[in-house]
DNA sequence: CCGGATCCGATTCGATACTG
DNA sequence: CAGTATCGAATCGGATCCGG
């Protein structure tokens, strides 16, 4: 019961297709932005700075189908509508919140790798080996 | 020095350039498949199942310039190239791996909530509550 | 042959304008 | 306020070609 046999290293496994949605960068914004309870759709719109009102309301859908957010409208008048994780949501806090904090943590790393590549001058290879 | 002023949920934060590379699908079976050492550019794709040459040779330089991943070229008949995760590379390991498991794991409540989400007919709303 | 560059169609992104 | 509609712009991704 233990012994899942989806693997998402295989192009036809739908264990991919999840993948896909939660390896993503506005999905893992979103569910940090969420991590703290619900938010209204304006203040997910505020959290995520950037973000335009289609790709939210595109993702935050394709969250709801997966089960990861819920969603609550209430009727009335001005509308409001609530998101929130689910309980499987919430178990994606952890692994999206540890790639957001690689990416504050490392970033300077990076900033450093991209100086080095975008400005080397293709140096006198060293014999059989060619870096370029 | 331990204190940085990243933040992805800015949009000109310059992290946020670094997570948009690592929370992508590919970059994370990318970083699975060189998990266990050098591959060749072939073994990489047949590893990551269904990923096209190019898709896979652009990813690939992306993560070269970013520091994650180093590209060794030999001047040999035929040609081979070596790819393999470069020290900053492998403290990306653990949470892009975390990120396939979770993919694995809960992909079965993610295809019942999908098949909840498609085929339910706009219930009696509860009032006040509306969930579509 | 292998690695990857090029070309080009298909999808996605994202800003603006508009509706309940 | 919370979306949808529409439409260029940008990106993704597949088929094909090329150099070593």
């Amino acid at each position: 019961m233990a012994t899942p046999d989806w693997n998402v290293m295989l192009a036809t496994c739908p264990s991919r297709t999840s993948l896909a949605r939660i390896a993503n960068k506005w999905t893992a914004m979103i569910v940090i932005a969420l991590s703290d309870g619900p938010l209204r759709f304006g203040a997910i719109r505020q959290a995520v700075d950037g973000i335009s009102g289609k790709v939210l309301a595109d993702t935050l859908r394709d969250l709801e189908r997966d089960g990861i957010v819920l969603r609550s409208a209430y009727n009335e008048m001005p509308p409001r509508v609530e998101y929130e994780l689910t309980e499987l949501g919430r178990t994606l806090h952890e692994p999206l919140g540890a790639l957001g904090r690689w990416a504050e943590q490392h970033i300077e790393r990076v900033l450093d790798a991209r100086d080095r590549y975008d400005n080397r001058t293709t140096g006198p290879a060293a014999d059989h080996l060619i870096t370029a």
